[in-house]
DNA sequence: CAGTATCCCCCCTGATACTG
DNA sequence: CAGTATCAGGGGGGATACTG
């Protein structure tokens, strides 16, 4: 995460978000979170990451106010990882990223396998633009639905 | 974009998004690709990046079949560098990053200052989404209606 | 289990020079 | 302008060992 340049206070939003969740694998530990996992453990065994790598990344991810601490759920003495408010917003980038997923980068003789992967049995939530004066619904680039308001 | 381990293959679909766009400068280019940019120079002054690193990016993305070259629409003897219809697809992926940005990352003594950038003169669009079974729209976490399909 | 500490390589990245 | 080639450095990231 310490980059030559930090784009923390970049004027772009997107540059912004990017500084902060950017990487490869904080994204993959958010995606895991969203899910519900929660320990540490869970997160290495999930994501196949090396533990120094993933203590920096939830460092990291607490101090920019994704994660938090708290007492494990399972009244152990160790305490679980979960994701904050602010962390929890990122389930629209998640979706974005899982939908451009599967629309775009499956083979189609590989489609069914994909399904019964546990990162595909979260219910398939299509994500929606609403255009710029809140009245009309896209998805990807067609108009589905215009709305009352 | 070599990585120790490639996820082009892995099961789920936010890993495999991330191994194709999980990097902090595509991501940053295909922004600055939907919003209307094509020329190498212009890439390259909008992002500070180094002429190398910019060539490898995009030379990367168009093996992965995110954007393609096209005669410059200048009548120059260069090319552009525009994106394809699967490229345009990710602008639900930089759309939910610009709003959880925008949501997330800004003190509101700020606020206003960002709004003149560039990168902000586009139509703000709101992500919203929608249920698995396909009738409740959600905004963020606030259902905001529900439709009669 | 839940991390921390250490080593070390690879490659990302930037800078510069060069070509067409 | 539009890149390519080359070089130097620094940190990402993995593996292992160690602590509580």
């Amino acid at each position: 995460m310490v980059k030559r340049v930090s784009l923390s206070h970049a004027p772009c939003p997107v540059a912004r978000a990017l500084d902060v969740i950017g990487d490869w694998w904080s994204l993959l530990i958010i995606r895991d979170a969203i899910e519900g996992v929660r320990r540490f453990s869970a997160f290495q065994s999930s994501l196949g990451i090396a533990k120094g790598m993933l203590a920096t990344r939830l460092r990291a991810l607490i101090e920019r106010g994704i994660m938090t601490q708290a007492p494990a759920s399972d009244g152990s003495a160790y305490r679980d990882y979960v994701l904050t408010p602010k962390g929890q917003a990122l389930h629209l980038v998640i979706a974005a990223l899982r939908q451009w997923g599967e629309e775009e980068l499956y083979e189609t003789d590989e489609a069914h396998s994909v399904l019964v992967d546990k990162h595909d049995s979260l219910p398939v939530a299509p994500l929606i633009l609403r255009s710029a004066d809140g009245r009309t619904l896209y998805w990807s680039d067609t108009q589905v639905q215009r709305v009352g308001d």
